[in-house]
DNA sequence: CCTAGAACCTGCGAGC
DNA sequence: TGCTCGCAGGTTCTAG
C-alpha cells in the first residue's frame, strides 16, 4: 500500500502484532523480494534468526523493523503491491507469497510478505545514529515528521528548474507523497500540476503543505486508500478514503468545488487528474 | 550537475 | 472465447 497513509496503516499493524516477538525462521520464496539485500537470501534468513523484534518505524513510504541487541534493521518498502501480512500458521498461501517469518512464541501466528509485482522487498541493513537504516538516509522527512522543515522544503522548491507535482514526488525534497495524494492536495489548493516550482511563495507552499498534511490525516483516519484487496493492512482489512477522493480517479465527473467535469491527463508513465476550471495550467507550459 | 523518460514486474478489464 | 492493449498506488537507472 504505497503512500503515506497506507505505510502508517501497516507500521500501526506491525507495532501491535509483531514488535516484542522473536523470530525463529524467516523463508524467502522469490529472490527479487530481497534483492536490495545484496548478502542474499541465506544471508538474510541466518540474520534474522533469533532476534527480537523492536518497535517499527516508518519514513515516508519505507518502514523497518529494528532488531533488538544489534544495530540493524529489516527495511521493507511495499512498492507497488506489497502487502505485510499478520496470518495464523494454518492460512492457505497467497499466490504472491514471497517472504515468510516465524516466531518462536505461542501466538499461533507469522508475519507474510505478499507482493503481486514484486517491485517492494525486504533487506537487512545498518542504521545510522539516528536509527535510520543507512540506505534510507538520502529519504527526506515526512510532512507528519515534527521534524519536517517547511522552510527549508520551500527553499528546495525555488531552487528548482521542475513543475510541482514532479517536486511532491520527488522523495528527496518530501517523502510519503505518491501519485494519489498529490493529486489531492493539488486540488484542495487549486494548483495545475505543472506549475513551476520557482514562482512559488511562501504563502503558497505553506498552503500547500497544509493541504497535504489535511488529506494525509483525513485518509489515516478511516484506514488509508484501498481501490481493491490489493492495499489491506496487516489483517487483511481495506482503508475506507476512496470514498473521499476529489481528484483522483475521478475522469469525467464534476468536479466537488464547480462542477466542471474532471480531466485525466497522462504524465509520466501514468495519470494526472485534475479541474481545468479550478486548477488553470500555467501560460508557458512545458 | 540537473531533469525527463524508460525500465522493472504481474494481472485485470476493455475492446476487438 | 481469446487475443492485444492500456493501465495500476513506486523507485531507479539512463540519456540528454
Amino acid at each position: 500500500m504505497p503512500e503515506l497513509p497506507e505505510v502508517e496503516v501497516v507500521r500501526r499493524g506491525l507495532e501491535r502484532w509483531v514488535a516484542h516477538r522473536v523470530v525463529a525462521e524467516a523463508e524467502v520464496l522469490h529472490p527479487r523480494a530481497v534483492r536490495r539485500h545484496l548478502a542474499g537470501a541465506d544471508d538474510f534468513t541466518h540474520r534474522l534468526k533469533g532476534h527480537r523484534i523492536g518497535t517499527p518505524s516508518r519514513r515516508g513510504k519505507y518502514l523497518w523493523l529494528p532488531l533488538e541487541d544489534t544495530n540493524q534493521s529489516v527495511l521493507a518498502h511495499l512498492g507497488m503491491s506489497g502487502q505485510l501480512l499478520v496470518q495464523p500458521h494454518e492460512a492457505p498461501e497467497e499466490k504472491h507469497l514471497r517472504i515468510r517469518v516465524r516466531f518462536a512464541d505461542g501466538l499461533g501466528t507469522e508475519l507474510r510478505f505478499v507482493d503481486q509485482r514484486t517491485f517492494g522487498g525486504l533487506s537487512l541493513h545498518d542504521n545510522t545514529l539516528d536509527g535510520l537504516p543507512d540506505v534510507i538516509a538520502h529519504i527526506a522527512r515526512d510532512p507528519l515528521d515534527p521534524l519536517f522543515d517547511d522552510e527549508a522544503f520551500h527553499q528546495a522548491l525555488r531552487r528548482k528548474r521542475s513543475t510541482i507535482k514532479r517536486a511532491l514526488l520527488d522523495q528527496s525534497l518530501i517523502s510519503g507523497v505518491g501519485n494519489i495524494y498529490a493529486d489531492e492536495a493539488l486540488w484542495r489548493a487549486r494548483l495545475h500540476y505543472e506549475r513551476p516550482t520557482a514562482g512559488f511563495t511562501r504563502p503558497r507552499t505553506a498552503e500547500l503543505l497544509g493541504h497535504v498534511r489535511d488529506v494525509m490525516n483525513a485518509a489515516l483516519a478511516v484506514g488509508g486508500t484501498s481501490f481493491d484487496s490489493l492495499y489491506v493492512n496487516v489483517n487483511g482489512e481495506s482503508g475506507y478514503f476512496d470514498r473521499s477522493l476529489d481528484a483522483y480517479g475521478r475522469e469525467g465527473l464534476p468536479c466537488r468545488r464547480c462542477g466542471t467535469p474532471m480531466r485525466r491527463r497522462p504524465w509520466m508513465n501514468r495519470s494526472s487528474y485534475f479541474c481545468p476550471q479550478c486548477q488553470r495550467a500555467p501560460r508557458v507550459s512545458s
